[in-house]
DNA sequence: TTGTTTATACGAATACATTCGTACATTTGA
DNA sequence: TCAAATGTACGAATGTATTCGTATAAACAA
């Protein structure tokens, strides 16, 4: 397994968003699809070499500008993370934390339609 | 406000756990809830005396054992921490959230019809 | 060629969370 | 009364995440 129980911090889940969406990377691009933040260049170079440290990212060193890729999968990650909230800030409750999220203003019509659409899938095994 | 934007830590959000489900605790009581962990009493002590710092808690000390109380909101506190791992974890999209919740074996039937109504309750308004 | 740009590596500063030891005060019970 | 138990306060050690500066090498362009 490459994937144990590893807890991202929250830096290192936003880069691990960004190479789960665009696939391979350099360190330039990663940082620059975060431009949202003021860091600099070498912070977000540092973390990626870091989180090749953990094991979280592979890379390819053979040309002098390094490729990176995500190591651990994308929704075995996303499970323990919410798995991790449920228990520790919904007292083991799904469903209590599935109405906060469906609570706030960012579930649309739309979004609500796939929940429902995804309920009965559930229901019919 | 009481509850600009703190973002409480997960060893806070334990013993937040305890206030809420119990209200006014001593620090001891606090503590032995918190037993699976193997964490010494001062810790515990430390820990709460921190989050009054932080205006998380009030206490009322005019006895020796002080009794605290939670001074956040447990849906606010919630609802921020679920919209944080939105954003975070799963791009902003919430119904991908939901579904990684709901395919863990922690929700049960039971769970899921009282989603379900839920659903019903938005979809009317 | 040579200076500028673009990389990586890495040490160190900073920040924050967690944990514990110890000092000291109050309460309690034998 | 006085020793044990129970409580708070607080400094300090530890661990981990984040950030940046600087050294150095490679690529590139005039």
């Amino acid at each position: 397994m490459s994937n144990p129980n590893i807890k991202p911090t929250e830096g290192e889940m936003e880069i691990l968003q960004v190479l789960w969406q665009k696939g391979n990377c350099t360190v330039r691009e990663v940082h620059e699809d975060l431009n949202k933040k003021d860091a600099g260049y070498t912070t977000t170079l540092k973390l990626m070499q870091i989180m090749h440290e953990k094991g979280l990212v592979d890379r390819d060193t053979s040309a002098k500008t390094h490729i990176y890729r995500a190591l651990i999968n994308q929704e075995k990650t996303q499970q323990q993370l919410v798995n991790k909230m449920i228990d520790n800030v919904f007292n083991g409750s799904a469903a209590r934390l599935v109405m906060q999220a469906l609570g706030n203003k960012t579930a649309s019509q739309e979004e609500i339609d796939l929940i429902k659409e995804y309920l009965e899938k559930l229901e019919n095994k």
